[in-house]
DNA sequence: CGATTCGTTGACGAGGGTCAATGCACGTGG
DNA sequence: CCACGTGCATTGACCCTCGTCAACGAATCG
C-alpha cells in the first residue's frame, strides 16, 4: 500500500522485503477522510501517527485574528506527525486539502521501530530532516520573494515531490489547492493569489484544469522562482 | 563547560552524571569565532558537529537577488548542525552574529551516541523537533503577522530560550542583533525594522542599551506578537 | 433548479520598500 | 589629543506591492 513511502525512503536507501513488511505489519487501519476535515487537531497527542496515502494534507494553525495560516503540504508517502512520540503536544492541527486516505501506526509501534531497526529508524530521521530543510525554504520564500515567485516556487517544489512519490505523469499532476488555500500557504490574500496564478499562466508557464497542474515551461518557472532542488536532497547515496 | 545545553535538555528529561561527561567528553575542541564570520558554509559535510556555548549564531542563505534571508538564531545550548549525520549536504550556512564560542564534536562520535545511548540519542531528537516547531512559528510570524508584531514575537521567543539557556537576568538579555540582520530573519528592510523597533520603544514595550534588551512589558509584549510558548514545549515532563 | 463554493475583476488605500541624507558612537593611526 | 573612517541608527520623501471591499461569473452538487 504505502508504495509512495518507499519510493520516497529509496532516496535514502532502499528498504528489504522484511522492512517493508514490518513497516505494512505496522499498519492499524486505513480511514477515508474527506475534503477539509482534521487528520489531528492542535491540543492532545493522539496514539497513532499518520501516514499519507492519498491525497493532500496541510499542516495549518489558528491565529488570535480568527485567520489560519497554512504551514506545510503533504502528500502521500508523507509521515503527518513522527512528532508525537516525543513531544507530549501537538503544537499545530493537520487536516486533508483533498479527500485522503491515511494510514493509522500506532506510536507504540513506531517507538519500538525507533528503537530497535536502526535502518528504518535513520530513515525517518532523514525524513524529518527533509521536511525541515523544506521548511526554511517556505521561510525564504515567505521573506524574501514576492506572490508570483512564491507561488511559482511552491508549484516547483510540489512537482518534484509529486515526481519522487510517484504521482507526476510528465509535467501534470495533481494540485488540489482552491486559491484561498495557496494564499493562507504563501502569506497572500486570495484576491493577490489569483493575480499572480494569472500572471504565470499568461507569461505560458502552467496551466491548469480543474485540480490538475501543467509545466508548460519547467526551466523558465525554476529560474522565476529562483528554485534549486538541492535542499530536498534528492540524490540517492 | 555546555551548562546551557544540559539546562536546555532538562526540559525533556534530566541527565546522569555519566552522560553529561559522555558529551563533555565528545568535545574535540572548542575555539572563538569572530561575528560576521562562518561556523559553517553552504555545501559539503563537514566532519564535526557544532555545539554554541557562547554568543549568538544564524542559520541563513545567499539568493541569487544577492540578498540573503536568516533562517534561525541559535543561543548558547544550541546543537547548529545534528543534520550532517545523515545528510550529505548542507543546505545552508551558519555564521556568527556577535563574538561566539563553539565546540566541535566529530560526527562519528554523535553518531555513536546516536546508535548507542538511548536516552541522550532522544534528546537531540527532542531538540530537533523544537527547532522545527520553532520554524513554523517563523514561518507564521512571516505569513501573517505586521513588522512591529513580527518584531515583537522574535524577542519574546528569545527572552525565552535565553532564560531556558540561562542566559536572562531579570528582564534583560543580551540581543546581538544590528537592525538589518533583525529585517533580513523578518523579511523586513533595516528602515522599516528601524520605524518598527521605534515603535516598540514608544509604546514602553522595551529599552535598548547597546547589545541589552530590557523587556518593560512582558504581559503587552507578547499579547501584542501573539506569542504563546507552547510551541517551544518547555513543560519539563 | 437554487445554493454554495470557487475563480475573476475593479477601485482604492495602506503597509512596507527604495533611495538618500544625516547623526552618532566607535576605533584607529597620526 | 584630534582627524578620520566605519558601522549602525535615524529620518524624510516617494512609490509600489499587496490588502481590502465588493460585485459578478462559473462550476458543482444535492
Amino acid at each position: 500500500m504505502p508504495e509512495a513511502l518507499f519510493r520516497k525512503f529509496e532516496r535514502f536507501h532502499a528498504f528489504t522485503e522484511s522492512e517493508k513488511e514490518m513497516l505494512i505489519d505496522s499498519i492499524e487501519r486505513v480511514e477515508k477522510i474527506g475534503k477539509g476535515r482534521d487528520i489531528i487537531s492542535e491540543g492532545r497527542n493522539p496514539e497513532h501517527v499518520h501516514l499519507l496515502l492519498e491525497g493532500w494534507a496541510c499542516r495549518y494553525q489558528l491565529l488570535d485574528s480568527g485567520k489560519q495560516h497554512i504551514m506545510a503540504f503533504l502528500i502521500p508517502g508523507d509521515l503527518c506527525d513522527v512528532h508525537v512520540t516525543l513531544l507530549d503536544y501537538m503544537d499545530h492541527s493537520i487536516r486533508a486539502v483533498s479527500p485522503a486516505k491515511v494510514a493509522y501506526i500506532p506510536t507504540r509501534q513506531i517507538k519500538e521501530i525507533l528503537g530497535c531497526h536502526q535502518r528504518i529508524a535513520n530513515a525517518l530521521f532523514w525524513a524529518m530532516l527533509v521536511d525541515e530543510a523544506i521548511l526554511r525554504q517556505w521561510l525564504v520564500n515567505l521573506g524574501s520573494r514576492s506572490a508570483v515567485q512564491r507561488i511559482a516556487h511552491l508549484i516547483c517544489e510540489m512537482r518534484v515531490r509529486s515526481s519522487v512519490a510517484g504521482i507526476c505523469k510528465e509535467n501534470t499532476f495533481t494540485f488540489p489547492l482552491t486559491q484561498e488555500e495557496l494564499g493562507e500557504a504563501m502569506g497572500l490574500t486570495q484576491v493577490h493569489t489569483n493575480r499572480s496564478l494569472r500572471k504565470l499562466r499568461d507569461e505560458g508557464l502552467i496551466r491548469r484544469d480543474r485540480y490538475e497542474l501543467e509545466i508548460c515551461d519547467w526551466a523558465r518557472l525554476q529560474q522565476i522562482a529562483g528554485f534549486r532542488d538541492e535542499y530536498l536532497h534528492l540524490k540517492a547515496r
